[in-house]
DNA sequence: GATGAATGAGGGTTCATTCAT
DNA sequence: GATGAATGAACCCTCATTCAT
């Protein structure tokens, strides 16, 4: 109430944002119509386009001004000094992982928003499923030192996906030696 | 040539096939036009529904025909005997990743192809090589054991990611804990 | 069986001419396409082409072959004689009636299959009922002769109905005179 | 001009039906498409469904809103008190005859527009003739009374069709007895 | 004679975008 | 600043028709 214009505007861009993040995660990008959007945040298509120039100039804005790259920077910048590296990890990672969590809508949009999710998903448990389950038989067996398996198997199919989408595929045996030094 | 009606309906449709995992790959499930996929499979858009029911009905058999599920289950349920688990592991993983990378098409697919691939692409870059910076200090400093960082980088961003996107987050501590056992 | 080639091919026509009919009757020409055609009549739609030249071939085919016009003539063309007028007259008409009974597809092609049918039968249903409640009133009050009130009055309707739709007013005096003649 | 934005909603509105009532007049229902529509009202087909869910909810508005049984129902609610029958009925019938005239569009659509409009123009056109030149012969060879012989041979035609047509056929030998009672 | 793969035109409909109000 | 009428292009899909087989 008793806002300047100029608040007014900055806070209707923002509410504007808002809504077109919830509805890209919802539907997609292509998915989410303009009209989608405005009503979602309650007003008209055309006004929309006071605030942006285009859909894809919101999507560009969208991915600018609500990436968490910013804060990721930050939270990694941080100087550690003389605690302990797996303290600083876990840290790290933990934080990390809460940003995620906190920007579910923008990793959906990140990652598309498709038929194809629910194959992604089934994929991916499948794989886990599986090498949890080797590494649990090599455990009982002895071979293997005692260890979470399923955060392993996770880990494993995750760097090797990950490195493939990304386009930096990892070396799989480097993986490997890496949760399992000296073979164990 | 001298091909019969059969064998030229058949070979059509599998050239539509790779003409939609082509398009999807290249701009999106959405975004790919029954018209782009035609024109990539150099024929009429109408001819794509001789041989399928409708465009959401082409992307489910692309799924069901072209999902590598199938190869994946047969190479993770080979019988490995006797052989040492890191082993097992390492070829495991590597035939995970050469599916992967023989299936670019489809993996993109499944992640999704936005205006938001780039970006993702840039989160984890960065992610990557701040952590890989953080690692090869410590272990310069002797803190942490001798290891490829690049690759312990990828893989603790990796899991963190996939695990949040795929609604099954993993436990940092267990997954820092699992790289650096008896924090080294 | 063992039909020669000639007569094979009358019968395959006929039963096309068959099939079209029956389809257009249930969902109108333009709703018909082709190939409901073919299949109802287990064919494939390239073979009514052998047949008939075009789609429009085929309904002015119906038309010409199946419209009863002629069977129309033949009956008032008949020969009547001696007999009284209104034997003929309730022979011939029963015979036209007869006629439409026996190609109701046929008729309702001609009326054209749409969603307007409801509609119309609605009109014509309700405008009956409140003259027929008319007559039979002014029968009562001994005003006209007894007769059938529920057939004067689809006849009156029918009348300046298909007057208009034909592009040929009734009289309306004169059919109320033609009725009711002195004003009974 | 210096319309208010809702009357100019408003306007459009009529104009589109006014608009689809010729095309649908004119080419059928189904027969039209809505590009025609659309050119017909001098605007895009896309407006269209500003105003109109679907095509078929336009047809429905149409028979709706543009329907005359209200206006029939009004016309024969009316009070006829002590007026002589044959006067109340010709004043009825003739502005039945009126509703008709005016909405010649609406009939159309009503009856279907097809290939099939002229041909049964000629069938109930040679039925009349024939009709009328046998009730002509009888009128002069005295057997029957004098009368508009050609508006009775449209009258009984028409309530054959119509009866058929609705499904509820007349008696025919009633029929003949309410136009010539005691067989004159 | 009969099939069915293939086409080109057009169907109804949605959508990003503009602009007068 | 905000609306919503209007557009033009594109969307997915169906259809009448052709022709090699």
């Amino acid at each position: 109430m008793a806002r300047t214009r100029k608040e007014q505007a900055e806070w209707r861009r923002e509410r504007l944002l808002d809504a077109a993040l919830r509805t890209f995660a919802g539907k997609g990008v292509d998915g989410a119509s303009v009209k989608d959007i405005a009503e979602a945040a309650g007003v008209t298509p055309g006004l929309l386009y006071r605030y942006f120039e285009s859909k894809e100039a919101l999507v560009e804005t969208l991915l600018a001004e609500r990436g968490f790259l910013p804060r990721l920077r930050e939270l990694l910048a941080a100087d550690h000094q003389e605690r302990p590296a797996t303290e600083v990890l876990t840290e790290l990672l933990g934080a990390f992982d809460r940003l995620l969590a906190d920007n579910a809508d923008l990793v959906a949009v990140f990652f598309g928003a498709t038929q194809a999710r629910a194959a992604l998903a089934e994929l991916v448990g499948e794989g886990r499923r599986l090498i949890a389950g080797f590494l649990a038989a090599r455990v009982a067996a002895g071979e293997l030192r005692p260890h979470d398996t399923a955060t392993a198997a996770t880990t494993l199919f995750a760097a090797v996906a990950i490195g493939r989408r990304t386009g930096s595929p990892v070396d799989v045996a480097g993986l490997v030696d890496l949760l399992f030094p000296h073979g164990r």
